[in-house]
RNA sequence: GGAGGAGUGUCCGAGUGGUUUAAGGAGGCGGUCUUGAAAACCGUUGUACCGCAAGGUACCGGGGGUUCGAAUCCCUCCUCCUCCGCCA
């Protein structure tokens, strides 16, 4: 959520800053709400000290055995209006509040200006696409080849965009998992977290999916809550309405999660292999740090994204994401994209995000920068560390060998046990 | 799922309709005393919103209601505890 008084005291750089992104401020109904309710509130609150003024007054004369009669008869109609107003009242910081949650946030300065991917900037890649002596296969064709794909099986028994991973194929996705929470606890000084998959509405609302995405999520009956799109949602919200002291910051998390996504918007697109699956594993990474420290962290953070890639052999760039790129929350975001030869491009495999204080002003997670001072919002990061199923493709097809078989990437061959899938 | 109990400030904890601000204690911070520390004593001690300011308003798990006036009474929801049932 934007800061109100940022809209209110500097309008103009608001809806300049959210045209950058394509966004349309509504600065008229904005400015409409935030008057009236800001007329209404000095009215009943000045309503509120007569009421509570004469009621003390009420008080003393009812124990001196007076009769106070005249002045309550009168102060029944004050009630009514100090009624009426909080109504009023509270209406209008019902709709300036549905409005603040569907504006996103206000790319930073250093993204560049774009209305879509083809303004994204390229910040480095890392390693060289192998050269194929033979005709490099898909993912999917390795994996059914293989017999660890499974995706007949998985539409029998749950539908489209599902896959049953099997024998190596489910130990790889397992050992995947290990060796990228091991890798950021042991060497990137992230605490595990192993969060729960359903959350409720105040946290999809904390970190920004809800209320404006609600149809990219599964929702799970009975009871009121959403399945997890990402570990950012249960773990960011660890925090909120929290107040953290300065020593306890940075804070940093990971997590893997299993996530689940409805991918309302995307019928027709990546339908093949496991790019785009309605349930894929992630090891999420989040950070709680002080505003002055954010873009550091935020660079910090992509690192160690990339290092999993880098561990594992993989060729990657990393884009920063234009302002019509970028997510809703996010105020600067980098996506780390990896080789994939069937594919004959890199695709996005982490997704690295600044949120500044976007994320916080919504959960309300705050930091008290010293001792008695006055607490302010934190600011918060996370990406991924990395999304396991993509990773598992990457593998399967950038070390496929010409009989169909996998050669296991050095690095996870203590995780399961043997140099070649085949 | 059934029965009972509880939720008060940083923490413990008192408070079942009114008289200045939620008593008291602990902790934190500042001070006095002391060579220094401890003890003792004194002072101070949350969050948010509105207002140029003085100041005001709200918050006792959340929401709603009754009343001139609610931490206190009523309704509803949430969470935790005890017991029973079911269960990986």
């Amino acid at each position: 959520m934007l800061d109100i008084k940022l809209v209110r005291t500097q309008p103009e750089q608001v809806v300049a800053g959210l045209a950058k992104r394509g966004f349309q401020f509504p600065m008229e109904t904005f400015t409409k709400l935030d008057e009236e309710r800001r007329r209404k509130l000095v009215e009943v609150e000045q309503l509120k000290n007569k009421r509570n003024t004469v009621s003390k007054e009420v008080g003393r004369i009812k124990a001196a055995g007076g009769d106070a009669s005249a002045i309550i008869q009168e102060m029944q109609q004050v009630g009514e209006a100090i009624q009426q107003l909080d109504n009023d009242i509270r209406q209008l910081e019902d709709e300036l509040n549905r409005l603040m949650l569907e504006i996103p946030n206000i790319p930073h300065e250093s993204v560049p200006v774009g209305k879509d991917e083809t303004k994204n900037k390229l910040i480095r890649s890392w390693g060289e696409p192998r050269r194929f002596d033979f005709e490099p296969k898909s993912h999917d064709e390795i994996g059914v080849g293989l017999g660890i794909m499974d995706f007949e099986r998985a539409a029998k028994i749950s539908g489209a965009r599902f896959v049953v991973m099997k024998h190596w194929g489910a130990k790889l996705e397992r050992a995947l998992v290990n060796f990228m929470l091991d890798v950021h606890t042991s060497e990137h000084g992230y605490t595990e977290v192993f969060p729960p998959f359903l959350v409720n509405r105040a946290s999809m609302t904390g970190t920004g999916q809800l209320p404006k995405f609600e149809e990219d999520m599964f929702k799970v009956t009975p009871g009121d809550y959403y399945m997890v799109p990402t570990a950012e949602v249960p773990v960011t919200n660890l925090h909120r309405d929290e107040i953290l002291s300065a020593d306890q910051l940075p804070i940093y998390y990971a997590a893997y999660t299993a996530c689940f996504r409805a991918e309302a918007g995307s019928a027709g697109r990546d339908t093949k292999g496991i790019i785009r699956q309605h349930q894929f594993n992630k090891v999420e990474l989040v950070k709680f740090c002080k505003p002055e420290e954010s873009y550091m962290e935020h660079e910090k953070l992509v690192n160690d994204a990339c290092k999993i890639l880098e561990k594992l052999k993989l060729p990657y760039r990393v884009m920063l994401l234009c302002t019509g790129d970028q997510g809703f929350s996010a105020a600067k975001c980098y996506d780390v994209e990896v080789w994939l030869p069937s594919f004959n491009t890199y695709r996005e495999i982490s997704s690295c995000s600044n949120f500044e204080d976007f994320q916080a002003r919504r959960a309300n997670i705050r930091y008290r920068p010293a001792p008695g001072a006055k607490p302010e919002f934190v600011h918060t990061l996370n990406g991924s560390g990395l999304a396991v199923g993509r990773t598992v493709a990457a593998i399967l097809e950038n070390y496929q060998n010409e009989d169909g078989s996998v050669t296991v990437p050095e690095v996870l061959r203590e995780y399961i046990g043997v140099d070649v899938i085949r």
